[in-house]
DNA sequence: TGCTGTGAAACCGTTCACAGCT
DNA sequence: AGCTGTGAACGGTTTCACAGCA
C-alpha cells in the first residue's frame, strides 16, 4: 500500500475524465450497481479500462484485486479527490440571459457548489431575483459582497470589454477561481484560477469539422 | 510553395488554439495592425510563437519570410480553414435558460452561423419568440422543420433524459453536427459529429484545482 | 481465476533550432 | 537582417502487458 500516490500532474484532461468517471459512477449507484471493474466501466461508457485505473491510481488505490471497484466507496473517494465532498459558494457576474441561466441551472447548484449571488450593472435588474429566487446586486459591490458571502468562486456572464474589470473586482473579494464565458480572455491573476472558456470556440470547432469533410 | 499542407491531425487543441488565434487577429485588424510576426502575436496574447508557425503551416503557407503574417489576409484564411467564410445554420433543441440564451447570444449569432430556430416541449412556449425574434417550435417537428430550414448544426440545451432522443431526431433532420450541454454523453450517432459539453465540468475542474492547494 | 496497480513501450504534441526565402 | 517553415529532440500522455494480490 502506497502513501497517498503521487499527484505531480493531473493534467486537463485527467481533470475532465474524473468528471466523466464521477458522472458514470453516479449512474451505476442510481441503478443500484454495487461493484464493477474497470473494463465493465470502460465498455458500458466507452472510455478505456487501462486509463481508468490510472487515473484513479494517481490518488490512491481506490480498487479491490480480482473484484473490482465498491461502486459507493469509488463515488465518495472521486468527489474527496475533487473537493466536492464540500460547498463551495458561487457568484456570477452578468444576469443577463446566460448568468441567469447559470444561476438557475441544476448542474450549477447540485453537489459541490450554491449559487449565492447575481451581479450586474443594470440599476433595473438589481435588487431582483432570479427563477429560483438569487438575489440580484449592484456590481459596484462585488469586492465587499463576495467577501461576506465567502465566494470562492466567480463566473463571468458579462460582455466582452467588463471581463477584465470584473474579475479583478471578484479577486479583490476573495474569490480564487474564476470562470470566465466572456469572448476575452482574462489575463493571469496572483493566487487566482482563471479558466477563460468562451463557448463560441465548441461552434467554431465543430464548423472547423464541418468544413474538412 | 507547397501543395496545401498535410491536415492528417488537427487536433481538439489545435482546433482550439486556431479559434483564440482567430480572435487575436480579429483584435489586431481592428486596431489597424496589419502586419505581425508570429513573435510578436505569441508575445501580445501570451503565446507561443513555434506553435503558431506549426498551427498554421498546417494549412498551407500564410506568411512572408522576412516579414511575418499580413493581418487581413491572415484573418481570412483562418475563417476559410475554420469554414466560417460562409454562414451555417443553427437550431436550438429546448428554449430554457439555456437555449434561449445560445439563441440571443452575440457568440451564436455572429460571423459564420445563424440561429434560425428554437424548439421546445412546453406548450406554453411554443409559438413564442426569444428577444431577438427566434421562433419557438414544436419539438416534435424537429426532423421535418430542421431539415427544411437548412439546419447543419444543432445544440442541445434540454434535460439529460430528453437529450439523445433529441439527437437523433436532429440527425434525422439532416444536422451535421451536434452541441451537447446536457449533462449525459450523447453516443456517437453515424455520419454525425457529436460533442459532449457539460458546463459544469468545469466547475468542477475548478473545485479540483482548488481542493489542491 | 480475475482484476488491480504499474513499469515499459508506443504514440502524440510541443518546443527547439536552423535552413532557406525575401 | 529578419522571419517563416520544418526536421529533429524532447516531454508528456496513452496504451500495453504482466506481476502480484484477493
Amino acid at each position: 500500500m502506497s502513501e497517498k500516490g503521487r499527484i505531480e500532474s493531473a493534467s486537463e484532461a485527467t481533470t475532465l475524465r474524473l468528471s466523466l468517471l464521477l458522472r458514470c459512477v453516479r449512474t451505476l449507484d442510481a441503478a443500484g450497481v454495487r461493484t464493477i471493474s474497470s473494463s465493465a466501466l470502460a465498455e458500458r461508457f466507452g472510455l478505456n479500462s487501462a486509463q481508468i485505473r490510472k487515473d484513479l491510481a494517481m490518488f490512491g488505490e481506490f480498487g479491490v484485486r480480482g473484484v473490482g471497484y465498491h461502486v459507493t466507496e469509488l463515488m465518495s473517494r472521486l468527489k474527496e479527490v475533487m473537493g466536492l465532498d464540500r460547498t463551495r459558494v458561487v457568484v456570477i457576474v452578468g444576469a443577463g440571459n446566460l448568468g441567469q441561466a447559470l444561476a438557475d441551472s441544476r448542474n450549477f447548484n447540485g453537489e459541490g457548489f450554491t449559487v449565492a449571488a447575481l451581479f450586474d450593472v443594470d440599476g433595473r435588474k438589481i435588487g431582483g431575483r432570479s427563477r429560483t429566487v438569487v438575489l440580484i446586486r449592484d456590481a459596484s459591490g462585488i469586492p465587499v459582497d463576495a467577501q461576506q458571502i465567502g465566494a470562492e468562486i466567480g463566473i463571468l456572464a458579462v460582455p466582452p470589454d467588463a471581463a477584465v474589470a470584473a474579475a479583478e473586482a471578484l479577486a479583490r473579494g476573495g474569490v480564487r477561481a474564476i470562470l470566465n464565458f466572456a469572448p476575452v480572455t482574462v489575463p493571469p491573476i496572483s493566487d487566482v484560477i482563471v479558466k477563460n472558456m468562451d463557448l463560441s470556440f465548441f461552434l467554431e470547432g465543430l464548423s472547423f469539422q464541418l468544413a474538412r469533410m
